[in-house]
RNA sequence: GGCGGCGUAGCCAAGCGGCAAAGGCGAGGGACUGCAAAUCCCUUAUUCCCCGGUUCAAAUCCGGGCGCCGCCUCCA
C-alpha cells in the first residue's frame, strides 16, 4: 500500500516489520465534547486501521487522551471542579462519541497525566544533551540545536521571523524555541521535577507515549493538517534530538472540515457537536460522508450533505436486507463483473487509501446486485450482497443486521399487507393507500413488486454497525 | 511577508501522460404500478479555471495568469 507522506510530500510504500503496523493518531484534549470536525481523523484513520487489518496486518493503534492542558484548567475553574474531574468526564463522553461513529477502540488510549514522570525524563535528557535549556524554572527546546527543524512543515526559521506574529518572549534564546516544561502557578495542577513544581509543555506527551507503546520509530503518525506546525514539527524535533533515530516513517494529515468554505473551528464558532449530528443522521451516515471525500482534501460540511450520505447508506441497506432475505439457491453462474469491481476496490485503496473510489466500486456492486435480482438471479444478488458486507466491513461500513422486529409485529404487518391486497382487488384504493401511508408513518415501507408486496423497516436514526 | 493545498457536469466527487472522463445526488425520458414508492433501462462534461509550452499523445508534465482555501497563535 502506498500513502502520501507529509514529510516527503510523495507517495511511499508502507513497509513494516513482523507484519505489524505501529500507528499513532493524535487524540482529543478533553475539555469539552468533540465537534464534528474532530471526528474526521478518528473515522478516517479508524477506517485505515480496519482496512490494514482486513489485508492481514496486525495493527497496534494508539490514540492519546490529553488530560492536562490550559483549557482543561480554565474549564475546571469555570465549573468549580478539579481538572481531573473535568478530564475524566469528557474522556467518558469522547469514548461514547467514538462508539457512536463505529470507531473501534484503540489498542491503547494513554492519558498524558500517567506519563508525566517519563516526560520529565525526556526533558532531562534533552537538557543534558544540549537540546534544551532552563530559564527561571521553565525549560525550552532550542530549535537551533536541531538542524532538521522545519523539515516536516517546510518552514525555515528566518522566514517566520518576518511575520512576527509570535510574541517575542525575552526568556527564549530564539523566537522559535518552545516550552518543554512550565513552572506552574500556585493554584494549578503540578508535578515535581528537577526544575521545581510544574507541568509539561506542548508536544512532549505524544513523543513519550509513542516511544513507550510503539518504539522509537513508528510506522504511521496521523492527525489533522492543522497539527503539522507547530505541533508535529516540535514533536519530531524532540524525538529525533533525543534518540537520533527517525521518529516516524509516514506522516498522515487529514484535511479539515469547512462550513460554506470556511474552516470549522471552536474559535470560529461555526461547529456542531458530533453528538448532535449523529443524533440527527446516524453515525454511519457521518462515516460514509467522510469516506466519500479524499481524506487529505478539505471537506465542506453541511446538514444536507450528511443527509444525502444517509440516503445512500439507507439504500445500500435496503438492498442488503432484501437480498439476504431471499431464499437460498444453489449458486448460479459466477458474475465476472463482481470480481472486477472487487479488484478495483482494492486497487484504489492500495493507492493512497482513496476511499471515494472504493465507495464508487461498492455502489456499482449494489447496482449489479439489484440487476441480478431483477433478472431472477438470486445467487447473483446474494453474492453481491455478501461482497458488499465483506468490502464494506473492511472500512467499518454496512455491518448492521436487519433491525429485528418481534414475531408478533411481523405477523401483524403481514396481516395488514394481506388486508391491503384484498382492498386492492376490491378496488378500494383509498383504503389500501391509507394502510400503506399509516404503516409508512410507523417506519414500515411497503413495496409492491411483481411477486407481491415486500416491506422494510426504516429506523428513524440507525445506529452504526457493531465493530467486527 | 513565508509555507502548503485546491479549481473536473446543476451539486458532491474519482481519475494525475495513452480506452472519445468512475461513482453518487439532482433533473428528464421509458419499463413496472390502480396510483405511488422501490428497482431496472436510457439521457444529462467532445471536455477538465484561463493562456502559452513539452510530447506521436495532457484533465494529468512545465511556465505564466486568475480565483478560492488552509497553516505560520490553542485548534482534528
Amino acid at each position: 500500500m502506498r500513502l502520501h507522506n507529509t514529510l516527503t510530500r510523495r507517495l511511499e510504500e508502507l513497509v513494516v516489520h513482523d507484519n505489524t503496523v505501529r500507528m499513532y493518531v493524535c487524540g482529543p484534549t478533553v475539555y469539552d465534547l468533540i465537534h464534528i470536525g474532530n471526528a474526521r481523523p478518528m473515522i478516517v484513520f479508524d477506517a485505515l486501521r480496519r482496512y490494514l487489518e482486513s489485508r492481514g496486518y496486525t495493527v497496534i493503534y494508539v490514540q492519546n487522551v490529553t488530560d492536562i492542558e490550559d483549557k482543561i484548567i480554565r474549564r475546571a475553574r469555570e465549573e468549580g471542579r478539579t481538572a481531573d474531574e473535568v478530564a475524566a468526564h469528557y474522556t467518558e463522553e469522547y469514548l461514547r462519541d467514538l462508539a457512536s461513529l463505529g470507531v473501534a477502540r484503540p489498542t491503547h488510549s494513554p492519558r498524558a497525566t500517567a506519563y508525566v514522570s517519563k516526560m520529565v525524563a525526556l526533558v532531562q535528557d534533552l537538557v543534558a544533551s544540549g537540546h534544551a535549556y532552563v530559564v527561571n524554572d521553565d525549560v525550552y527546546f532550542s530549535v537551533e540545536s536541531f538542524p532538521g527543524y522545519g523539515k516536516l512543515s517546510g518552514r525555515v526559521r528566518d522566514d517566520q521571523e518576518a511575520g512576527a506574529r509570535v510574541e517575542v518572549d525575552e526568556k527564549k534564546r530564539h523566537p522559535g524555541d518552545f516550552a518543554l516544561w512550565k513552572r506552574s502557578k500556585p493554584s494549578e495542577p503540578s508535578w515535581p521535577s528537577p526544575w521545581g513544581d510544574g507541568r509539561p509543555g506542548w508536544h512532549t506527551e505524544c513523543v513519550v507515549m509513542s516511544r513507550d507503546l510503539l518504539g522509537e520509530t513508528v510506522d504511521i503518525h496521523a492527525g489533522g493538517s492543522d497539527l503539522i506546525f507547530p505541533h508535529h514539527e516540535n514533536e519530531l524535533a524532540q524525538a529525533e534530538a533525543a534518540t537520533g533515530k527517525p521518529f516516524v516513517k509516514i506522516w498522515l494529515h487529514n484535511g479539515l472540515l469547512t462550513v460554506r468554505g470556511e474552516r470549522m473551528g471552536k474559535s470560529v464558532g461555526n461547529f456542531a457537536y458530533t453528538r448532535d449530528v449523529v443524533a440527527k443522521h446516524g453515525g454511519e451516515a457521518v462515516r460514509y460522508f467522510y469516506l466519500s471525500r479524499d481524506w487529505r482534501k478539505p471537506l465542506d460540511f453541511s446538514d444536507d450533505a450528511v443527509a444525502e450520505a444517509k440516503r445512500t447508506v439507507d439504500r445500500v441497506y435496503d438492498f442488503l436486507w432484501a437480498a439476504e432475505a431471499l431464499p437460498d439457491r444453489t449458486a448460479g453462474e459466477p458474475i465476472p463483473e463482481l470480481d472486477a469491481l472487487e479488484k478495483r476496490f482494492h486497487v484504489v485503496l492500495e493507492e493512497d487509501f482513496t476511499t471515494p473510489g472504493a465507495l464508487g466500486a461498492l455502489q456499482e456492486i449494489v447496482r449489479v446486485g439489484h440487476c441480478s435480482r431483477q433478472a431472477c438471479d438470486l445467487g447473483g444478488a446474494k453474492a453481491a450482497a455478501s461482497l458488499v458486507r465483506r468490502l464494506g466491513g473492511s472500512l467499518g461500513l454496512f455491518q448492521s443486521p436487519r433491525p429485528a422486529t418481534s414475531t408478533l409485529a411481523d405477523d401483524v404487518i403481514r396481516l395488514l399487507i394481506a388486508l391491503r391486497a384484498d382492498l386492492r382487488v376490491a378496488k378500494q384504493f383509498a383504503l389500501a393507500d391509507g394502510v400503506r401511508d399509516k404503516l409508512g408513518e410507523l417506519g414500515v415501507e411497503l413495496r409492491d413488486g411483481p411477486e407481491g408486496t415486500t416491506w422494510a423497516v426504516r429506523p428513524p436514526s440507525p445506529e452504526p454497525g457493531a465493530c467486527p
